[in-house]
DNA sequence: AGTCATGTTGACGA
DNA sequence: CTCGTCAACATGAC
């Protein structure tokens, strides 16, 4: 279910919840649920795949997982694990890991660390990469704690963009090219943002669960790459390998 | 019907 | 202690 571009969706879908009060509360969380029994929603904010519900003192994070889902002013059969009625719609989360965080939020995460966020600083994430230069790109791409929000589909269309074999070693980029997949992995996320409102997403993949390079028409290797071994598509005719 | 996947954490052993 | 590996979680698409 979920990347960066999809947990912003999540939030301006819920921004109607914003500074109104819980009325009731049910799930099966491991959190004490009853203590957001009546406290107002001070602001959602989220950090990459992070989806956060501000209180006054705490914060409640959510974070989706590969099989999470949410719904608005509808349920399902199974049972939430956070359900939280307003007086004016309700929220549900499945499948989802809750977790509480206490006190001031802003200890807690580095905003500029999220590629979509207003605040990303790329140049951080440059550094970040210029200390893991024997990890394989396509690890350093799903590492959260420099490129938060960014998942297997953006880490693929990413480095296909960029003609970047995933196996590559950042150290062994060079830096035009470093550069290069840093910008991209913010522009292709708001990218990914757009279609996926548009219900268009699947359709601009150029590499993610494809078969064939729409470049140069050999097919597209798929192979679980990296220490992360999660699943890269790429062209080993037009994709570099630095190594 | 079995396989697989937009993800992360924690246990365990070398 | 640290590293790597693996299980666990859990749903829906094909």
């Amino acid at each position: 279910m979920p990347e960066g571009p999809s947990i912003l969706i999540l939030k301006e879908e819920v921004e109607q919840f914003s500074g109104h009060k819980i009325i009731a509360v049910s799930g099966n969380a491991a959190i004490d649920i009853q203590r957001l029994q009546d406290k107002k929603i001070e602001s959602f904010k989220t950090w990459g795949k992070h989806f956060l519900i501000c209180f006054d003192g705490f914060t409640v994070k959510i974070h989706l997982l590969m099989f999470g889902t949410y719904l608005i002013n509808e349920r399902k059969e199974t049972p939430p694990r956070l359900s939280l009625l307003f007086s004016n719609g309700e929220l549900n989360f499945y499948t989802c890991s809750v977790k509480i965080l206490e006190g001031d939020i802003d200890l807690y995460y580095e905003w500029d660390e999220d590629i979509m966020n207003e605040n990303w600083n790329p140049e951080k994430a440059k550094r970040s990469l210029g200390k893991v230069p024997n990890e394989m790109i396509c690890d350093a791409l799903l590492n959260q704690n420099i490129f938060s929000g960014l998942g297997n589909i953006i880490k693929n269309e990413v480095l296909y963009r960029c003609y970047i074999h995933p196996e590559s070693l950042v150290g062994k980029i060079p830096k035009a090219k470093i550069d290069e997949i840093v910008d991209e992995s913010s522009i292709y996320s708001f990218e990914f943002l757009k279609w996926k409102k548009k219900f268009e997403l699947k359709k601009h993949w150029q590499a993610h669960s494809q078969n064939r390079c729409v470049r140069c028409d050999l097919p597209l290797l798929k192979k679980y790459t990296g220490k992360k071994k999660r699943r890269s598509f790429f062209c080993t005719n037009c994709q570099n390998l630095y190594e």
